[in-house]
DNA sequence: GTACTGACCAGAT
DNA sequence: CATCTGGCCAGTA
């Protein structure tokens, strides 16, 4: 159906779209959902890939310490933090989120 | 085909 | 806490 976009990217954006507002995935969690454990990488890829004016929301897609994987100091890094402080997520003094609280468990709302 | 890269990760130091 | 290390998987040159 689509021969241009890549088949897993559609996946993985499927599945970050799943994530609900206030939570959060990481890169392997999305991989791991999208059928491509250990893939991680291949997640920020896919999220890379996606237009400026997309409604999938990439910003709920962080990395394993909890923090933002975008170069620190960027644009994309500062929108997602204001985008994620924005669905009432609360940023530790590090810099960090605390996945304890606010990682997403699929089929768990 | 090889070699290097990346919005990663877990464990070790 | 900071760094490093090896591993992971797909993309790119």
């Amino acid at each position: 159906m689509n021969g241009h976009n890549s088949e897993i990217d559609l996946q993985i954006w499927q599945v970050v779209a799943l994530i609900p507002p206030g939570k959060v995935a990481t890169y392997g969690d999305i991989a791991a959902q999208s059928g491509l454990p250990g893939a991680a990488r291949r997640v920020g890829l896919a999220l890379r890939r996606l237009s400026s004016d997309t409604r999938v929301p990439w910003h709920r897609v962080i990395n394993a310490t909890g923090r933002i994987s975008l170069p620190a100091g960027s644009a994309s890094s500062h929108l997602q933090r204001r985008k994620l402080e924005e669905e009432g997520l609360v940023f530790g003094a590090n810099g960090r989120l605390d996945l304890r609280r606010f990682r997403w468990t699929p089929g768990n709302p």
